[in-house]
DNA sequence: AGCACA
């Protein structure tokens, strides 16, 4: 089995990320990536030498996660292929927000954990404690519409935008999305008004696009709905 | 490969 045996959580443990991209970019990345299937409380990304490469992305929702680890498993991000689980244990966001986090616990776990590395290698270093991270202010916004995220197409790099004012514009458009990095062109038709596709170079510019415009206005009455193209 | 959060 592709999870283990660990039991469902709302938090995502993901590793095999490539470890060359910054932290900055990789937490926004992932949000782009995994906000399609709920509500993200909280990334979690270090780059000390034993946790680069992985991180957790917190779901306000289970089935988010399962959605997630099902759907995203193995996908191709960075050039490499992601690998997903659930979380071992609880996100500190998540105890905090139940009212269960236990700092007197936490700070044993560490102390822990710690010697059993010291233990490990049967020399006691002095020198812990270097954290060159700041877990740097992780907005996670709320704006959503689906609430249980069902069949989303797999992602890839044409996106299928719905819900646009019938004057709308390939132009208009163009400059939306032109903003992003990796973004090829808009194709429009007359014939089928209020939809555009919008083609970017690879599924994760796509996916930074898309989440960056989700639900944007160009009337008030009109919050685009972007979702990846069925291909 | 590697399960953290001050």
């Amino acid at each position: 089995m592709l999870t283990g045996d660990i039991p469902p959580n709302q938090t995502i443990y993901v590793k095999n990320l490539n470890e060359k991209i910054k932290k900055e970019e990789l937490k926004r990345s992932l949000y782009a990536l995994f906000s399609q299937y709920g509500r993200i409380l909280d990334i979690v990304a270090l780059k000390t030498t034993k946790l680069r490469g992985q991180a957790w992305v917190v779901f306000s929702e289970v089935t988010a996660a399962s959605n997630a680890v099902r759907q995203m498993q193995n996908f191709p991000f960075y050039d490499k292929p992601m690998r997903i689980q659930y979380a071992k244990s609880k996100s500190d966001c998540i105890a905090k927000a139940e009212g269960t986090f236990d700092k007197k616990k936490k700070q044993e776990e560490k102390a822990d954990r710690k010697r059993r590395v010291e233990e490990a290698q049967q020399a006691p270093t002095a020198a812990n404690g270097l954290r060159t991270d700041s877990n740097g202010g992780f907005a996670a916004s709320s704006r959503h519409g689906k609430p249980g995220g069902q069949e989303a197409a797999e992602p890839n790099n044409l996106l299928f935008i719905q819900n646009l004012p019938h004057e709308t514009t390939s132009m208009m458009l163009e400059v939306l999305f032109k903003q992003y990095p990796g973004f090829r062109e808009v194709r429009m038709t007359e014939a089928k008004p209020g939809i555009a596709f919008v083609e970017f170079e690879d599924d994760v510019q796509s996916s930074v696009a898309m989440q960056a415009l989700q639900g944007f206005k160009i009337t008030p009455q009109n919050p685009m709905s972007i979702t990846y193209a069925k291909k």
